[in-house]
RNA sequence: GGGGAGGUGGCGGAGCGGUCAAUCGCAGCAGACUGUAAAUCUGCCGUCCUAGUGGCUACGGAGGUUCGAACCCUCCCCUCCCCA
């Protein structure tokens, strides 16, 4: 049920499709970010209008509230939030990352004390599992140590080496609930897939060993983690290149929390199929939008009286039916209608630019859009 | 007419002899944000500049006491409340 096929390429850029249970995913694509069952501000409808094909949840965020066998009781995330396209779950790894102050680790799991209300937690690779089978998303996440930037050879070796015996242990626990050989565990999602995720902090080598013993252990598609975490841009794309180069050509890879406009290009650039990133929806939260011409932060007092569009280029509802000088008078005015238009924006702009990356993978255009789109980034928005 | 309270930076509101260009909140200006503890956070916010342990002007107005006043005294102006 689950399968990815590659149906085009231009250089190390590849236009593929992703075959799921709730329906295809074009990629190279972008899935925007919905932690707690929602991307925040959005309706799952605007998404839809916006071109959105899959979007994300969060497995810690929905094992404190409410409840991986609350939303298992009500038939699985898909039916629980009425989204009946692709999901992707992940896992809780990134939460050990950023929420390093309030968990403690052993090599069993990861044990978190809820922000809500101070509960504890262990999230281990199986329990990780587990849920995510009960949530029944369509691409769930193994459990990883993702670590900062900079990091020790020694430290990036260590949370390499547990990510790649999670990666295991998460795999055959898959295996098992899969088999119904797991009491108590009924996936909500009979086809669920699972993504592997690469480990090894700014290290090549440990990237390699960690790329080789994932794809050993096997699954439907890979990630890459543990980049966008404070390193240079060239840094994270060359980790991403080299490493992208180690996955298996027939499966579908993804990665993780990136990123700007100019760094989905750029890694598309480098054989990446699929991101994910707060950015566009938190940016627009806070007044930062992306534009055909850059970036502009709406808050700025030079749009006070601009009777323009966001974006000239843009179609979507915000652009159509509002002006520079409207939106900047609800960001300031604090009206909760700002952060709905502005988030609608920058997802639409996302997600158009994936469509034209696309195209120009299939019209075999890749390397003139991409020169085109990053200068066109860097002229800086009027 | 009598009695009382009070006038502080764009606004609200602290301060009540030195460490006050003046706490704090709001408003304003700018910046950050990359598998979401984020509709959050940070910086600036009298004025001038070479931007600093810098200069200047400042706490209704005018005088005064004091080494030193937003803070004490005198007079004036103005607000608000109560009683007539």
């Amino acid at each position: 049920m689950f399968s990815f096929t590659v149906r085009g390429s231009d250089g190390p850029a590849r236009l593929g499709e992703l075959q799921t249970p709730h329906g295809v995913v074009q990629t190279p694509a972008f899935m925007p970010v919905g932690t707690r069952g929602a991307v925040k501000a959005m309706r799952h409808r605007e998404l839809e209008d916006a071109g959105a094909e899959i979007i994300l949840g969060n497995t810690y965020h929905l094992l404190l509230r409410p409840g991986d066998e609350l939303i298992a009781r009500r038939g699985g995330l898909h039916r629980f939030i009425g989204w009946p396209r692709p999901l992707l779950t992940d896992s809780g790894g990134f939460q050990i990352y950023s929420l390093a102050a309030r968990r403690a680790m052993t090599d069993e799991g990861a044990d978190f004390q809820s922000h809500l209300d101070g509960t504890r937690y262990l999230l281990t690779p199986e329990r990780a599992t587990d849920i995510q089978a009960r949530l029944g998303s369509d691409i769930a996440m193994v459990l990883d140590e993702c670590i900062g930037y900079p990091a020790t050879r020694d430290a990036a070796a260590a949370a390499m080496r547990r990510s790649v015996r999670w990666a295991d242990r998460c795999r055959r626990r898959l295996l098992d609930v899969r088999a119904g050989s797991v009491p108590d565990v009924s996936a909500t999602n009979a086809d669920q897939a699972q993504f592997g995720i690469v480990q090894g902090g700014m290290f090549q080598d440990l990237r390699d060993e960690s790329a080789a013993a994932t794809v050993a252990v096997g699954f439907e598609g890979y990630a890459i983690g543990g980049l966008s975490v404070g390193e240079p841009a060239d840094q994270m794309y060359a980790v991403a290149v080299d490493t992208a180069r180690r996955l298996p050509a027939e499966r579908p890879r993804y990665l993780m929390g990136v990123g700007t406009p100019e760094n989905l290009v750029e890694c598309v650039a480098r054989g990446i199929d699929m991101f994910d990133c707060v950015l566009p929806t938190r940016n627009a939260r806070n007044g930062q939008l992306f534009t055909s011409q850059g970036r502009i932060n709406i808050k700025n007092a030079r749009y006070a009286e601009d009777d323009g569009p966001l974006d000239p280029q843009c179609g979507c509802y915000t652009c159509r039916h509002h002006s520079r000088a409207y939106l900047r008078h609800l960001f300031q005015a604090g009206e909760m209608t700002a952060g709905a238009l502005n988030t609608l924006h920058n997802l639409t702009f996302y997600l158009d630019t994936m469509r034209r990356i696309r195209d120009a993978i299939a019209f075999r255009t890749f390397e003139t859009f991409r020169q085109e789109f990053l200068r066109a980034m860097s002229t800086g928005a009027p």
